[in-house]
RNA sequence: GGUCUCAUCGUCUAACGGUUAGGACACCAGGUUUUCAUCCUGGCAAUCGGAGUUCGAUUCUCCGUGAGAUCACCA
């Protein structure tokens, strides 16, 4: 049997991270076994639909590497891959359960059903519209919804996640199939495409938990073996207990993207939020992911998605890249004084800073004052918690000396440190003052990379100018 | 309220019924002869409660408690 895992969004919004789960996990598990994934367009509520938001996913999904081998707009053998373009499929599968006997149209107004929903309510029991169910339901003729008639009963069933399962009778209720509109309801529509597009795992959230007996009821009456399930369990929100939606501010994908994070980043994040293979490994590959990851091994509760751990992790993957492949994914985080510069030097200056991104939107404030020459500001001196003490006099006293023993220095990192620390016991400065004070007088930036290597890349001339510059604004 | 699900450090999690309950993030303290957001070392910190089964329970059972999901012509 050939595995084939779907994701089955409806367009109405950006893809977040709980939705990327979903996906991720149908992905793995298709990748994993050599299988497809396929991507489907659940479109059949148009009041809910988002302009634009088919293409944002499509666009989101790509951009963070999850392929897939069938969709909407790489077609492929069960095509369409949309489901407003698949309602003669719906048609036909619902006449056979009309003909069955298992469908009928529901004759009811909106607000008799209310009545009969406040009524169930009034008298403090559950509401199901099969206590209601008409006698001699006229045709259906496409005007009124169809429902499905159901044969309530018990279920148990595995789930590849949560393990064993089961549900009493009084869960089963005669949903619908179509709607007014002529669109069928995602309960009706996602069973018909994953049979017809022959999914074996469906995989999915755990709202979905409490229809699944209704699935199972209308699997057989349709005549339709079980597929595998999986459910997975939410994503929390930061705060609060609830699952992540994008009203609890839930980010789109491309954001987090955009604000300098890694696909892979996003990638093992989230699959580690509410998996793990056993071990004490944190940072995997992706190709690693596909190897080890495992249904079985998905955690039963939801998890809470920490930002903290999510910028750490980046960190591990910036660390973790080659300086081609990091020099290409900055591309468009330069900071614009960078714009006229070399790719040698760019690259020389990355390897400088590639240990302390965290974000590749850290690059600018990290790498400005390679490109740009900085203004004095005394003040940041002033606010060293080292450099205090010192006197505006001594300071330049020092600024001084180091501009002269440099001026006659070789200019590698090795010959810079050797001058430098010549110069320590020649002033008789503890290092902490002294290239606090030189670094902050080329640099006027809160970090920098190893003084020796930041002044070996800024090279000869610029240090040289820049220790000048600041002796000369406090004269 | 009905139904279903879940429950280990603040957070993500590990632990054939036998471990000083492990790791990671965050935090704190040191260190790496500059800063620091890298790196190293150390520290803080958890089995929701109560019964039961067992020589022994984080693990199995039951009852509580708490949390989540769902009860649409949404998915």
């Amino acid at each position: 049997m050939t595995v084939r895992t779907r994701f089955a969004p409806s367009p109405t919004g950006f893809l977040h991270v709980g939705g990327v789960r979903t996906a991720l996990f149908a992905w793995l598990v298709a990748r994993q076994a050599n299988g497809q994934f396929i991507l489907r367009l659940e479109d059949t509520d148009q009041k809910r639909e988002v302009e634009g938001s088919a293409e944002h996913l499509i666009t989101s999904l790509n951009a963070l590497g999850i392929t897939y081998d069938e969709g909407p707009d790489i077609g492929g053998p069960y095509a369409p891959y949309i489901q407003s373009q698949r309602l003669d499929s719906y048609k036909q599968w619902a006449q056979k359960l009309i003909d069955a006997g298992r469908a009928y149209a529901d004759p009811y107004t909106a607000d008799e059903l209310q009545a009969f929903r406040d009524t169930a309510k009034a008298e403090k029991r559950a509401f199901l519209y099969r206590h209601h169910r008409p006698e001699n339901p006229p045709a259906w003729d496409g005007t009124t919804p169809l429902r499905f008639k159901s044969e309530p009963k018990e279920y148990s069933w595995y789930d590849e996640v949560m393990g064993d399962l089961h549900t009493g009778p009084d869960v089963i209720d005669d949903f619908i199939l179509i709607k007014s509109d002529g669109y069928p309801t995602y309960n009706f529509a996602h069973i018909v495409d994953d049979a017809e597009m022959h999914i074996t795992h469906i995989i999915r959230g755990q709202e979905f938990i409490s229809s699944q007996p209704n699935y199972l009821n209308l699997y057989e009456a349709l005549g339709l073996a079980f597929p595998i399930f999986a459910t997975m369990p939410h994503i929390m929100a930061e705060s609060g207990n609830k699952k992540l939606g994008k009203r609890d501010g839930a980010k789109d994908v491309l954001d987090y993207l955009r604000d300098g994070y890694l696909p892979e980043t996003l990638i093992n994040f989230i699959a580690s939020l509410g998996w793990n293979d056993g071990t004490e490994q944190e940072i995997f590959s992706r190709d690693e992911l596909i190897e080890k990851f495992s249904l079985g091994r998905v955690q039963h509760s939801g998890a809470r998605f920490d930002e903290q751990r999510l910028l750490w992790m980046n960190g591990q993957h910036i660390r973790a890249l080659s300086l081609d492949d990091l020099y290409a994914r900055v591309a468009d985080f330069w900071p614009s004084s960078a714009k006229e510069a070399i790719e040698d030097h760019k690259k020389q200056i990355l390897t400088l800073v590639q240990d302390r991104l965290k974000t590749l939107a850290d690059l600018p404030i990290l790498t400005d004052y390679f490109f740009v020459t900085p203004t004095p500001d005394w003040a940041m001196v002033a606010d060293n918690k080292q450099l205090a003490k010192l006197s505006t006099d001594e300071a330049v006293a020092l600024l001084t000396a180091t501009h002269a023993a440099l001026d006659t220095s070789g200019f590698d990192s090795e010959s810079i440190q050797n001058t430098l620390n010549t110069l320590l016991e020649t002033t008789g400065q503890k290092p902490g003052i002294l290239f606090s004070l030189i670094r902050l007088a080329v640099s006027w930036a809160p970090f920098s990379p190893a003084l020796n290597d930041t002044l070996a890349t800024l090279g000869k001339d610029a240090t040289l100018q820049r220790l000048q510059s600041a002796i000369d604004a406090q004269k």
